[in-house]
Order: C-alpha cells, then sequence, then structure tokens
DNA sequence: ATAGCTCTTGAATGATCATTCAAATAAGGC
DNA sequence: GCCTTATTTGAATGATCATTCAAGAGCTAT
C-alpha cells in the first residue's frame, strides 16, 4: 500500500478554479497539470480521466458552497436578514468580474449537462438539495412573519434559484454593479411577497 | 466577379444548430463543414475563422429571434397577453429537450463572453437591445393599465429578462414541466406587479 | 469568346489534445 | 528490513484540432 501525496481538496479547488476561468472543454489536461501540480498520470489514476476530475471537482464545490452559505445565514438574526446577505453576497461576486467567483455548477450545466448524462444527474441532484436547503429557509422566514403572500416554500425557493442562475448569467452581459444590485433587491421583494 | 453559391442565411443557421447542440468549443469544424455543407476554406473565406462564423450565426440568431418575437406579440391583442403568449413559447423550448431550441446568445454568454473580449462586446450590446424591446412592451403594458405597481418599465425588462435566463439554466437541471410552467406564472405576475 | 477575378475544393500542415505506459519511487504489512 | 502494492513521473502515442494553400472551377465584364 501507499497513500496518496497530494491533499485532495486543495487539488480539486485548484482544478475548480482552472474550470471557472476557460470552461470544461477550454480547461486542457497541460492547464489542470499547472493548475493542481499534478503530473497526467496522477490525475489519471485518482480521477479516471478529465471529465472524472471535473465531477469530484464539482462536488468539492457543492460542500463548500454549502458551508459558505451555513456560515452567511447563521450570521444573521433572521431567514430574511439570511437572504439579504445571502443576495448581497452573489451580487458581489457577479460584479467582482473575478472568473473563479462565478458559478462551477452553472456553468456546467450551461456547457456540458446538455450533452453528458452522468454530469447531468449530478447537477440536476445538486440542484434539487440546493431547493430543498432554500425551501427551509422560507418555512423559516414564513414562521417570523416575514412573508406576506401565500405561495409555497418550495415556489419560493424555485424562483429565487432561477432569479440567482438569471443574475449571474445577465451579469455578463451587463455589468453595471447598480443595475445588478437593483434587480437583486427586486428578487428579493419578490421572492418574500 | 463571382458570387458565393452557397445561401448565407442557411449556412449560418446551420451552424447556429451546430453551436447549439455541442458548445462553440465542442464544435469541431468538421462538425461545421458537415453542418452547413461548406468546405473548410469556404468557410474561412466567407467568415475568417471559427470565431468568426459564430459571431455571424450570433447575428443572425438575433435577427431571427427578433422577427419571431414580433410575430408572437403582434398575434396577441395587448402587450400583457404577449408577454403571456412569448413566456409560455419559452416555457415550451426549455421543455422540449432539443438543444436546438435553446438560447445561442445565453450558450454563448456562458461559455465564451467571459474569455473573447469581442464576443463579449456583441452579446453585451444584444442584450441591451433585447432590454429595450422588452421595456417598449412594458410601457404599452402601462398605458393599458395592466401594471399595478411603480416600478419603472427599464427595471421591469430587466426582471423578465433575468427570469428568462434563469428560466432557461434551471430547466436543464429541473425537467417537470409543470414546475417549470409555473415558475414561468410567477415571473408574468411578478414582472407585471 | 476570352480574360480576370473570386470562390470552391480537399488534402496537407503543424499544433495541441486526452490518454497511456513502463520505469522509478515510496509506503505499509509482516 | 524486505516484499507487496500503489502512486508518481514524464515522455510517448495516436487522434483530432483549427487553419492554410495551391490547384481547379465558374461567374462577369468586356
Amino acid at each position: 500500500m501507499r497513500s496518496a501525496e497530494f491533499n485532495r481538496e486543495a487539488v480539486l479547488r485548484a482544478a475548480m478554479n482552472a474550470f471557472m476561468e476557460k470552461g470544461f472543454n477550454k480547461t486542457s489536461m497541460q492547464d489542470l497539470k499547472q493548475a493542481t501540480g499534478l503530473h497526467p498520470g496522477s490525475i489519471y489514476c485518482a480521477f479516471e480521466n478529465k471529465k472524472g476530475l471535473l465531477l469530484a471537482a464539482l462536488e468539492q464545490y457543492n460542500l463548500d458552497r454549502n458551508t459558505e452559505l451555513q456560515a452567511i445565514f447563521s450570521n444573521e438574526k433572521d431567514a430574511k436578514s439570511g437572504l439579504s446577505a445571502y443576495l448581497g453576497n452573489i451580487v458581489a461576486e457577479c460584479v467582482s468580474g473575478d472568473p473563479t467567483q462565478s458559478c462551477l455548477s452553472q456553468k456546467a450545466i450551461n456547457e456540458i449537462a446538455q450533452t453528458d448524462e452522468q454530469a447531468q444527474a449530478v447537477l440536476s441532484q445538486q440542484c434539487v438539495m440546493w431547493q430543498s436547503v432554500m425551501r427551509e429557509v422560507f418555512v423559516q422566514a414564513g414562521e417570523e412573519g416575514d412573508l406576506s403572500g401565500a405561495r409555497l416554500p418550495e415556489q419560493r425557493a424555485q424562483s429565487l434559484i432561477v432569479g440567482i442562475y438569471g443574475l449571474r448569467t445577465f451579469s455578463q452581459a451587463q455589468k453595471d454593479p447598480d443595475v445588478i444590485s437593483a434587480i437583486a433587491e427586486q428578487l428579493l421583494i419578490d421572492v418574500c411577497r
């Protein structure tokens, strides 16, 4: 036996960044070798192939984003404030122009979900989990009296996620921070109405 | 002199479909040769290179989508009905699962706007034009008394476009037609409130 | 009809791609 | 401390990539 020398999380985060900067198809194994510090053979030994590395990176990305989400919400006094802080965070990422602050899941959905069944399955499941996390946030917001209308928490969660996907796409075509920020504020109003 | 033998619009629509099915980077010149019926040399003679073909295809795509949009709205009795029909059309495209019914502009924004300045400029301008078209729709809807709140037509247009981008991304991860349809209906309510 | 130009053809080019492999290296079980 | 087994290394592989180019073909103007 022999254990791997590299730090798996660090390698996956490096791969994440590489994929976010160039997209999956434009990121070459040479790029990944440089980003991760791993030789081609090691990458194939540990992750099967390039797509395997992407799938592993997506898994790590989801874990990282989830802990980040928990941190943001636990710093706020209630669910509504949490939502506001969460959206504020996303707006900041959109406006930063930094490719490594974009959403790897969303990039993968747009680039490869359509043509790769395995990636489609992983991304679909991750999206469903994201929905269920956000649904609980809206359940709590309802209990705290911050939702006026009668929409189901599930539907609010779906509208929020659609809004976030849309915001990220829109912000690549229209970079004005004030515009992005205003759309996000309206989104918060609409999903809490 | 000698005029080109191929039908430019037909070639661009064939290229559009190829790019929508595989994305820009995964579509090889061989794919484009097969899709368009043009030999590599002819493509380079007419469009400079692969990216030039994409930019030309994006231009044609925008023209085609615009005439389609005009047709949808002119078939309806007022702006609000037009919006409803327009969104219904988009929902049908999302649910179809047909790659050639996806949005080439959105795919390009997500795949190459980040890394290619020229594409970014074209896509940004097209997005702004889309906004201004939709703004006029909301101006009309306001005059017809179908908007209750006080939001500016510009902001409504931006929220609508964000919602459409989001819907298209979301629908690749969550394919349930009822869910997509419900989100779209809520979107219409929110932007007309 | 012919000259002159442009488009078409499709093989050739060199670069780059993902992947493989055999040798070298190192860790754990006994 | 050796033996087994796994990982690391990095050059090699063959495929595929975008692009070029020289030769052939056809339109147009004269």
